[in-house]
DNA sequence: ATGGCCAATTTTATTGGA
């Protein structure tokens, strides 16, 4: 079984490259991320005539998470459980076969210190206080966008990004905070190198420069990632017109 | 040191992204 992760930057106007990419890929599952529309306003039909089932969680303009499946989509959490009607609109969780899956994207920050990045730490916190009350000891995985670094080998220039936003030690240990009942960067257990990125900037031109961040991540509970033989980054996704400023990151379990 | 690109809405500017 393949499951996908992939920050669109906007389902409709990125859907000229995901319906094509799943005709490629095949994912049996795929994460989205800020797919930046309403739940009535996601091109649902053409998803399902592509093979999947639909589970979203949309805000107008912002945010917004969905899960695709070729197979059953049971028992949907959209959200922190607990929090308010109106919350930004950031995490959808679903049981598909034996798998706990979340879909989720991080808040962004903008700079550390600021508003936002008080937020952050916050919504992380309260991110990771939902996920301890979950079952290790089953297959769990969570993806999505992060929006932080592990460490320097997840920069293209570590000096110019130290302690920046994405890259800062708080963020780092709030990100810890979530992992920390049991779950591991998949994506390290198959290769330690430096220089794999998931992100590239637009305006720096980022992507053709190999300027990027690896800010998607996959994070699994042992029995998952005991089954997971692979995690790749697409760069052909990247590549090419009107991309997302994200590549797909894919695992592959069994 | 700065800005650059992209998407959506508040649309011919602004906001947010990372």
């Amino acid at each position: 079984m393949k499951i996908a992760t992939w920050n669109v930057n906007s389902v409709r106007a990125r859907l000229p490259r995901l319906l094509p990419w799943l005709e490629t890929a095949q994912p049996d599952v795929v994460c989205l991320q800020e797919i930046k529309c309403l739940d009535e306003q996601f091109p649902r039909e053409a998803l399902e005539e592509a093979g999947y089932r639909v589970a979203t969680y949309g805000q107008k303009t912002y945010n917004g998470v969905a899960i695709l499946a070729k197979s059953r989509i049971d028992d949907v959490v959209r959200g922190i459980p607990g929090e308010s009607a109106d919350a930004q609109r950031r995490v959808i969780g679903a049981t598909i076969g034996d798998t706990l899956v979340f879909s989720v994207y991080v808040v962004n920050g903008e700079a550390v210190g600021s508003e936002k990045f008080a937020y952050k730490l916050d919504w992380m916190r309260r991110f990771a206080d939902y996920v301890r009350t979950l079952a290790f000891s089953e297959k769990l995985v969570i993806c999505g966008d992060f929006n932080v670094t592990f460490d320097d080998r997840d920069v293209y220039d570590p000096a110019a990004w130290r302690e920046k936003v994405l890259c800062s030690t708080p963020e780092r240990d709030a990100l810890k905070r979530v992992m920390e009942p049991g779950l591991v960067d998949a994506f390290r257990r198959f290769n330690e190198e430096p220089g794999h990125y998931t992100w590239w900037d637009f305006r720096t031109r980022g992507f053709q420069r190999k300027q990027g961040l690896r800010i998607d991540h996959f994070l699994m509970s042992e029995p998952a990632l005991a089954a997971t033989s692979a995690v790749e980054i697409d760069l052909v996704a990247r590549d090419g017109e009107t991309p997302s400023d994200h590549a797909p990151v894919i695992a592959t379990l069994g």
